[in-house]
RNA sequence: GGAGACGUGUCCGAGUGGUUGAAGGAGCACGCCUGGAAAGUGUGUAUAUGGGAAACUGUAUCGCGAGUUCGAAUCUCGCCGUCUCCGCCA
């Protein structure tokens, strides 16, 4: 959530980025701006009413305490009269203020200044490529086939018992993705994360702070029941380990990981992009999350990166970093890199992760701050990172390291798998 | 799920309608004492937001929300959470 207070004192800026993500509705800077002034004056009339209140009461405390019930009656008198105003100025207050939060919640981030102008992914920046696109031979398959053939995951199954878009993971399919989940989590706390293992439920309060709410309301499930959500991502529950608090500057940067199941129920995809592994409505994820220091973030974002970037160099895949453009951005980001693995027989990039700096945006939602070095409290920097999100990961690996033998299993990972191969009999 | 108890500042803990934003203690900060430290001693020590150059000052906050009252940490109701007993249970 953008600060009113900066909204007011850059209102152009803010309409000019804005803009850089096609954003429709511009005319809410303006309507925010003019919102808060009529706040502020009713405010202050509410607030200087009640301090002739707060005054009066006291006064007629002493006066009881004396004795004297006649003037005392008197000011109680002055005193309904007063809240009697109030009554209804605080009526159209709260009117006013429902509107303006419910204004300001519409507004999404904005967009660092590196971020390219565009209204699609064909906009997106390609700022690196890495790896090498393997020769596959004369029978190679796309992993749905390949899934089928070794007996991996089972997508009947899986429909059966809950639905089209469930996997069931099985055998050494299974194994491969219980290794990939313990093989990311050790690379991140060796970087310095903390693991955590969140509830994968969260309530409405938390999935406001990190931004799910009411932005991606329709992409989450709702136990209506109990109030709950079945998280997206683990960054919703693991972000808001911090919601509320005034953390010690000594304790910055805090980062954090874990490993959770992920739901989505991906409402109007069709197509031949949600074949296979490609898209599911649950999914195993493995995130990183930092809170910094507000002048750190761009370099902790660039961190962020390279960490990503080196776990898909020990996995030998070939990748690519993109830029987001405005228009592709999540509504929570001021700068999103997305990390896209080839996936050689469907011969199709596959978002593998997804790294952004939200600045303020998350943390002013859920009042995360720091006493700086002037001992001003200040809120903190929020930034994210898939590493990283298993069904694709499996899709790439099992379709680039298939042979005629079997399918490779990349030597970082052979540790935890326990195998150099998958053989066909398997 | 049933019955009961409880939820106060960084922590412990007082406070059942009126200078209580909140006693007292611990902790912390600064000063005195000391050769230095400990002990002792003095002072200070919440957050947010509005006004003000500042000193200062208005408002809100004693789990959260609503209500009663001229006035609520204190009374009433709802919700959330913690603990104890019972039931159920991986």
């Amino acid at each position: 959530m953008l600060q009113i207070n900066f909204i007011k004192q850059n209102a152009d800026l803010v309409k000019e980025r804005l803009a850089v993500r096609n954003f429709a509705h511009i005319g809410l800077v303006d309507e925010l701006i003019s919102l808060d002034e009529e706040l502020r004056k009713q405010k202050l009339v509410s607030e200087n009413l009640q301090a002739s209140v707060n005054t009066t009461s006291k006064e007629i405390g002493a006066l009881m305490a004396k004795g004297e019930k006649e003037a005392a009656e008197e000011k109680k008198a002055a005193v309904t009269a007063w809240k009697e105003e109030q009554a209804t100025v605080k009526t159209s207050l709260q009117a006013l203020e429902e509107e303006f939060t419910g204004k300001l919640l519409l507004l999404p981030n904005l967009p660092h200044t590196s971020v390219p102008k565009g209204k699609t992914p064909e906009d997106n920046e390609v700022v690196l490529e890495g790896g090498t696109v393997p020769q596959l031979f004369a029978g190679a398959k796309p992993h749905w086939d390949i899934i089928k053939e070794y007996d991996l995951v089972d997508f009947e199954t899986g429909a059966k018992l809950a639905g089209s878009g469930f996997a069931l993971f099985k055998g050494k399919g299974a194994k491969l993705q219980r290794s990939l989940i313990q093989y990311f989590l050790d690379y991140n706390t060796a970087a310095g994360y903390t693991e955590f293992a969140p509830p994968l439920m969260v309530n409405e309060a938390t999935a406001y702070g990190t931004g799910q709410l009411p932005d991606k309301e329709g992409q989450m499930y709702h136990i209506t029941e109990d109030k709950l959500y079945l998280i997206p991502t683990a960054e919703v529950p693991v972000t808001n380990v911090y919601a509320q608090q005034i953390v010690k500057e000594s304790d910055l940067p805090i980062k954090m990981t874990a490993y959770s199941s992920c739901f989505r129920r991906e409402a109007g995809s069709f197509g031949s992009d949600v074949r296979g592994l490609n898209r599911l409505h649950q999914f195993e994820k493995v995130e990183v999350i930092q809170l910094v220091k507000p002048q750190h973030s761009y370099e902790v974002l660039e961190e962020m990166v390279n960490h990503v970037e080196r776990l898909l160099q020990f996995l030998e895949l070939p990748y690519r970093i993109l830029r987001l453009c405005g228009g592709d951005m999540g509504f929570t980001s001021a700068l999103t890199y997305d990390f896209e693995v080839f996936s050689a027989a469907q011969q199709k990039w596959l978002e593998v992760s997804s790294v952004s700096n939200f600045e303020t945006f998350q943390t002013n939602r859920m009042k995360i701050r720091y006493k700086n070095e002037e001992g001003k409290t200040e809120l903190v920097h929020s930034l994210n990172g898939s590493s990283l999100a298993l069904p694709r990961i499996i899709a790439a690996l099992l379709e680039n390291n298939q042979s005629e033998n079997g399918i490779h299993i990349p030597k970082a990972l052979q540790a935890y798998f326990g195998a150099a191969l998958i053989e066909k009999n398997g």
